[in-house]
DNA sequence: ACCTGAACACCGTTCAAGT
DNA sequence: ACCTGAACACCGTTCAAGT
């Protein structure tokens, strides 16, 4: 192999190729030889990039969060704006499945995800919710979206599904079951969604301060 | 040593030892070797008894599973046995927070799992709720419970609170701020179950058939 | 500055051997 | 049946050394 005159790695080629590694083979194949081997790098040459494998996955969490949509906030519809963001985040961690464990367990100290936070809270208190009452939305969303993410994304790597096409055989092949799977688990998502908005419309009324008045930090 | 006449060893006593391990220093830090140590045996005996280490949290996470309270499903409050089935969960999980990653991710297989799965569908079912919808709210309770325990227990460990206290150590201790978050959560946790079942309850009166009625399978 | 090669202290799991 | 001790093929991370 020939010597490069420039650089090879880079912390953005080290998290680009650490995503692919994930997607592709999961979370637990991730590996720091495995992530040199396909850079044509030694194990020890990422050390001059990264101080950690928890920071390459810090750096890949980051990314994905980046790719949440949290524009609806600038307007004064909440409904709509919650229910975009909601879909939005979910879309972002059903495109990377794999990385949802870490993504949820890590705490939310990364950047990308703070940064989204002030956007949410601030959209909801501009609509006229309470500060205490946007702190608690913006959590319960949150709570929807990693709860769907992990356990619809989570079934189906193995489990669940071979126990019904044990038992169902006859009925229905596995491909139709984890169609039939991710159907299922898109409406109850759905559900939820409308059901706690339905559920916040009405209290709205009651607690929400006329819209344009100021509010204490 | 002194080698005892009888075993030393059963699956329940490793399966109990793996909690504590996991319940004192967390799920990273639970090794085979360090399990073996605690009981006081070489690591390979372990292997007499479990057939892997998931095999072993997989017996944690049951056991964990056995102790959610279904019964309120026997009723025909379904708003009372939901809202009470999520409490119950919630609360198992909060006993154990480190291993909640492990529980959400794993593949819902596991026997504790399946029977309760049963008792949500049947009383939703047997308060008038269509089989469709039963399936779809006990989804989306599952959602939020696992992604409340996901969220505030896995802050803590290390970060988030970290980068507040070095901000507002003038404002406040780091012990009045880890109450503070606990106490947003179950708010948030609390505000997102009452909205979900306020949605659920108008939608109910829409959809569902006269108690008492006969539903396919 | 960037990468190498060897080493350290760990893993989960297996297996022949002892009692 | 139950446990031991050694081994295998892995980990993440460090560090002196090369260019």
């Amino acid at each position: 192999m020939v010597r490069p005159i420039r650089p090879i790695l880079s912390r953005a080629r080290i998290c680009a190729a650490a995503l692919a590694i994930v997607d592709r083979d999961g979370l637990g194949e991730l590996s720091m030889r495995k992530l040199a081997g396909e850079l044509g790098v030694q194990v020890s040459s990422l050390y001059e990039h990264v101080r950690t494998k928890d920071d390459v996955l810090h750096d890949v969490a980051n990314t994905i969060m980046e790719s949440v949509d949290v524009s609806a906030f600038e307007t004064r519809d909440w409904r709509h704006a919650v229910a975009s963001w909601a879909r939005s985040y979910r879309a972002a961690l059903a495109a990377h499945p794999h990385i949802v464990p870490f993504l949820a367990y890590g705490p939310a100290r990364r950047e990308a995800s703070l940064r989204r936070a002030d956007a949410v809270h601030g959209g909801l208190v501009g609509a006229g919710w309470p500060p205490r009452y946007a702190t608690m939305i913006g959590a319960s969303t949150k709570y929807l979206v990693i709860g769907s993410a992990m356990t619809s994304f989570a079934r189906g790597f193995e489990g669940e599904a071979q126990v019904y096409v044990e038992r169902y055989a006859h009925l229905m092949d596995a491909h139709r079951l984890r169609d039939h799977a991710d159907t299922i688990d898109r409406d109850s998502f759905e559900l939820a969604l409308e059901m706690f908005l339905d559920g916040l419309d009405r209290l709205h009324t009651r607690v929400a301060t006329p819209q344009g008045s100021v509010e204490g930090a």
